[in-house]
DNA sequence: CAGTATCCGCTTTGATACTG
DNA sequence: CAGTATCAAAGCGGATACTG
């Protein structure tokens, strides 16, 4: 039984970031409520870590990949095009060297943090009760 | 560009499914709400579904298959045993034979519907705004 | 800086067949 | 009925290298 439809799509996660680097945005993310069996996720891998990260303002894509823990270039782009796509940001490019290029909340985008917090909330008051779920399951069948 | 964040997940999802069969359980799901770029997801593929299903009771093992239009044995048996990992539901076997198990919610797991239910407000109030903005992006970019 | 272009691989899901 | 056991196929994200 490996299988965790719960909260397994996050096999690939890395960890090695190089630290001592600073933080342009708050790491208090959405998807960082529930440290078990994540109970809300929007979306891709990305999504809600992208939306909280323009919560506070537009940023850069460099910006971006800062809080969003060595995401590649990859996978961000991929990200926010189809948050693009869906309307949920802005991309705006200045025609500048080196180049600069914002992403911005749209009114849609940030309408979603509504519905995100009420599952940010969710695990915030249940979080004891799955830890004593998991717990009992390992106690029960070790 | 072929993959999509927004909304992929769902790229093996089966259709043929044998019409003429009663439906026991309200297709009315939460993951039906979004028909594009599903905005909240949870857990698995199947979670929210099979939280729906088992809204408004108890149901069997082949009850459940029914409204999951084709689900898998296993696939819903893997994710069944995860939500009843997480203390999200209840597994009952009667001896009986033929043999009788009945999932039911906790507490845990109605209480999810909360959450679940704002996801879907937010679909339903911003459907239009989806379809608008993907209506633009397949006009500029066809 | 802000990406593209390739290649790669585990995870997740599905198909099919078989039991207690 | 309620699963389990295998096998197979994507899915989705990642590593790495390379541009305007």
């Amino acid at each position: 039984m490996t299988s965790r439809p719960g909260g397994s799509y996050d096999g690939g996660m890395r960890e090695p970031y190089p630290d001592g680097m600073p933080e342009p945005l708050d790491p208090h993310m959405f998807t960082d409520c529930p440290p078990v069996s994540p109970p809300i996720r929007l979306g891709g891998k990305w999504t809600a870590k992208i939306i909280r990260c323009l919560e506070s303002g537009p940023r850069r894509f460099t910006e971006l990949q800062i809080p969003l823990r060595g995401i590649t270039p990859k996978v961000l782009t991929e990200s926010l095009r189809a948050m693009e796509r869906d309307g949920l940001l802005t991309r705006t490019a200045y025609d500048e060297i080196p180049p600069r290029v914002e992403y911005e909340l749209t009114g849609l985008g940030r309408s979603l943090l509504e519905p995100m917090n009420a599952g940010c909330e969710w695990s915030r008051r249940h979080l004891p009760d799955l830890m004593r779920a998991r717990d009992a399951w390992h106690a029960a069948i070790p």
